[in-house]
DNA sequence: TCGTTATTTCGCAAAATTACGAAATAATAT
DNA sequence: ATATTATTTCGTAATTTTGCGAAATAACGA
């Protein structure tokens, strides 16, 4: 009894893009292959962010995993590129997940501002 | 030698934004503050999604660390909403990084969609 | 064939996340 | 003062994440 809540599709698919994005090498691979006609090889993100080929390895398996890239071997290399139909996809669900607040001045939620309330630095 | 690479600050509160959005109990938490005028106890989400309520103070508090919400004391309750100025700054953050690739038709990447190209279901 | 280069897989250890029950705290009502 | 209600903190266990080195794989060139 009393059954486990199911979450909406929407909200399963934020947070598993959240999570593919929750990592600074894999923002920084995506900030970087989101760009115009940029594509990568793992070697370029191992030379860039100094940290080993393996650990590069894995950071793009979960990010191919999450669908967010692909890859197609060269020879030797691996080129990677943006998925670019599930970015478009990701892009439309962040926008709609951020948008839902009226941007409009004036009090939404009749808060006081309280002392755990802190800015981002 | 070879010092650490440094990210940009965007890369990193993308990353931490990210990380908070990261569990499907947060992003529904999130969703429903973000509305017009929604603000929410613990005990809300305790019994809309079953779950225990030390499991939902944790997640309250990682939302609040993450600088997304807010509460304020009411007696025995606390009521948080989203803290807005924050809020706008992730949206902001979020719809750059997303808005990096151009949304015209036509080859951004040289690549065949190759095997390991799945879309999502 | 034998190197070389790029990359992945494997195994492992350290750290972080997740979820829960029990106990503690805090505000209110009886 | 005692009970009630909402919430947090604490301790704990199971799981996941992270990062790395070593070994394996794959394509190419000498």
């Amino acid at each position: 009894m009393s059954e486990k809540f199911q979450y909406s599709n929407d909200i399963i698919r934020i947070s598993k893009f959240a999570k593919a994005l929750s990592h600074p090498v894999r923002v920084y691979i995506i900030k970087k292959l989101s760009g115009m006609n940029t594509c990568c090889y793992s070697c370029d993100i191992v030379k860039e962010l100094k940290i080993a080929p393996s650990t590069v390895s894995q950071h793009l398996k979960e990010l191919k995993y999450a669908g967010l890239i692909q890859g197609i071997t060269e020879g030797p290399f691996i080129k990677y590129c943006i998925n670019r139909v599930n970015w478009g996809k990701a892009g439309y669900l962040f926008r709609e997940f951020f948008g839902e607040l009226p941007v409009e001045e004036g009090d939404i939620c009749d808060i006081k501002l309280a002392e755990n309330n802190k800015d981002i630095e």
